[in-house]
DNA sequence: ATACATTTGTGCGTATGTATG
DNA sequence: GCATACATACGCACAAATGTA
């Protein structure tokens, strides 16, 4: 599946990040000619990037790079869905796994998942770890229907990467909820933090493009200059 | 302004809301028929919905509305920037001046406002009660150069309802930062709060169509049981 | 201050592809 | 196999904001 809009997004996305583009992106003429696409794909492309908030637009005048105001501390941002990244650099991250079981899906996991109780479900919890030290713990889900196959081996790197290239699937929209938790006895003796330890809790559904939910994560964030930045855009005025 | 696509848009977000549409959406072919426009434009209006979590579409068989998984807690939207509000349902929120200033910008704030060091910026604290009690410190800049008046009096209420009201501006997009606070003496002393307790710290930046930014504040957010919420939309596959 | 060209924003119509039921 | 419904893509016209001469 290639389409237009995407590819010429990627693109886009790539000179930006390999500083091709530095300030002022091409006209959406000039690049509907260097693309050869209509206006209408063109924008599709362009409005991807505005959603996620690597670029700004004004009418009248063009398209610009968006420049990051924080540049300090350890910041996660939320609008590309392609692993963990620190604004716009992709993070190398390794994981120890301290659960690899299958279980049946309670009433909670069922409802998450949109399916009933008892379907079987993976549940992987593991440390993630960064050049920098221990990231985050990690209580993750995966509906055994949709990823028949997983094994602890992958589960060391990114499940989310094998699931996309082994089962040609791709994440469509996912639900986030972020609060805060205090780090209990049990997590303090899985990860050297010290009980009572506030982190910031990342709760989350992800999606396939038919509405179905794969995969359900409660994770918690350990580093304590970090924050998790989103971009917002007001399309009701 | 009066576009087509956003007053689809806020229809049918009100027929949500109003429970006109329980489940399922008519379909596209319908709907341009009963608005009378075009099918971009419906497309559009869909488009803003879906972008803010409220309805899911299934391609080949047609839009529905989004219920939200959790329900437990205070769980505040972030994708509708329309005000406080507690999963679609908006909250009461009156507040208490702590400080009304105006200040010269410091080199952060310039920064932040994209303006010359020393411009004029309005210095809002305050405290925020729903019926439920204390919700959150707020501290608010806003750019003078874009809101030339402000009040005590005005600051009580919405500040931002009063802006879109008198000035005829609405936010365009905002950047969103979200970490842990603890609570120092000084803050303890204003909230009742106690000192090292953990908050949800909310920075943000909200900018005008014309990407000026206009407002900037830091949050904290008390409730024990709040979390935040969002939707987001994969984009590039 | 005005006029003009450039550039993005909105809107319509049409054709074809793809997933669902 | 078929009808329905959403997804992608093209092309065109005009409005509105910006930048420049």
């Amino acid at each position: 599946m290639t389409l237009k809009y995407q590819e010429v997004a990627k693109d886009l996305v790539n000179k930006i990040f390999s500083k091709v583009y530095i300030d002022k992106l091409p006209s959406e003429g000039a690049l509907l000619e260097e693309y050869q696409v209509s206006r209408n794909t063109i924008r599709n492309a362009l409005g991807i990037l505005y959603n996620q908030g690597l670029i700004r637009r004004i009418q009248g005048s063009g398209y610009f790079v968006n420049k990051p105001l924080h540049n300090e501390g350890f910041i996660m941002n939320m609008a590309n869905k392609v692993g963990l990244n620190h604004v716009g650099n992709p993070l190398i991250v390794h994981s120890k796994i301290l659960k690899f079981e299958i279980i049946p899906a309670s009433e909670e996991l069922s409802r998450y998942f949109n399916c009933p109780m008892g379907d079987l479900v993976y549940y992987i919890q593991r440390l993630r770890y960064t050049d920098e030290g221990l990231i985050s713990l990690e209580n993750a889900y995966y509906l055994k229907s949709v990823i028949p196959y997983l094994s602890e081996e992958i589960c060391k790197e990114s499940i989310f990467q094998f699931i996309f290239q082994h089962y040609n699937i791709s994440i469509q929209h996912a639900d986030e909820y972020i609060s805060i938790h205090t780090i209990t006895q049990e997590e303090a003796d899985l990860t050297g933090a010290t009980v009572g330890k506030p982190t910031i809790q990342i709760e989350e559904i992800n999606y396939l493009k038919n509405e179905q939910p794969f995969n359900y994560s409660v994770s918690y964030y350990f580093p304590e200059d970090m924050s998790v930045y989103f971009h917002l855009t007001n399309q009701l005025h």
